[in-house]
DNA sequence: CAACCTCATAATCAAATGATTATTTAGATT
DNA sequence: AATCTAAATAATCATTTGATTATGAGGTTG
């Protein structure tokens, strides 16, 4: 975000964080990270309790922006996250989160 | 985002990719990573083109999601990014932005 | 204290976004 | 070929979100 960071660039940016913006993906996210193997949106859908036509929506959106990957085979569809950049992001952010649920844990007592 | 992401842990993270998630503010993440010194929120509005209501919300909320600094002096108000956060999230996604539109151009060649 | 400055807040409106339901496409199976 | 399954797409609706305008609250300066 710091160098360069021209307008049509502020708006992949933009795309590519509003696709964590979402309750939903996030839940999508974590099932595809806490399953080593690549899924299939069947199984995606089901671990994070959506219905098939919001997750394969969801999932498109994943893939557009760079964040998944797409795996067809035969009539399944298999996705997986693209590593290590989801990854990274998470320990960023995750880091930060209960860093601040800490300070502020701490600040009631 | 990968360990422990529990449900209340997944909104905090929905909140801050939210803060990120928009055009405008976006643009004042850019204004302040740009100069090296607080700026007060007039200064901001102005650099990033934003009504003072408008730079008002928005620095607000990046401040609430503790992407930004709250600095108030007599009358003016200054504000600057929590480092090294916001240029970790910026080199991160910044790098993996390039890269794709880097291989999306050589695809058309 | 009166006029002024900087910022915050409230109300309103238009636009974007997510969920649902239904339908369609493509592949597999009988 | 007919059927079944998995996934994508379309249409619709409710909710959320951002911009604008106007106003109010603090602090500063003449």
């Amino acid at each position: 975000m710091s160098r360069q960071l021209t307008d049509p660039m502020i708006d992949e940016v933009r795309g590519l964080f509003s696709a964590l913006s979402d309750t939903s993906r996030l839940k999508v996210l974590r099932t595809l990270l806490e399953s080593k193997e690549p899924l299939s949106q069947g199984a995606v859908a089901k671990a994070a309790g959506l219905s098939q036509a919001n997750a394969s929506k969801h999932l498109s959106y994943l893939v557009r922006v760079g964040l998944a990957k797409r795996d067809p085979d035969g009539n399944t569809v298999y996705f997986s996250l693209v590593m290590p950049l989801v990854s990274d992001l998470c320990d960023l952010v995750c880091g930060h989160v209960s860093a601040r649920a800490k300070t502020s844990y701490q600040a009631l007592r």
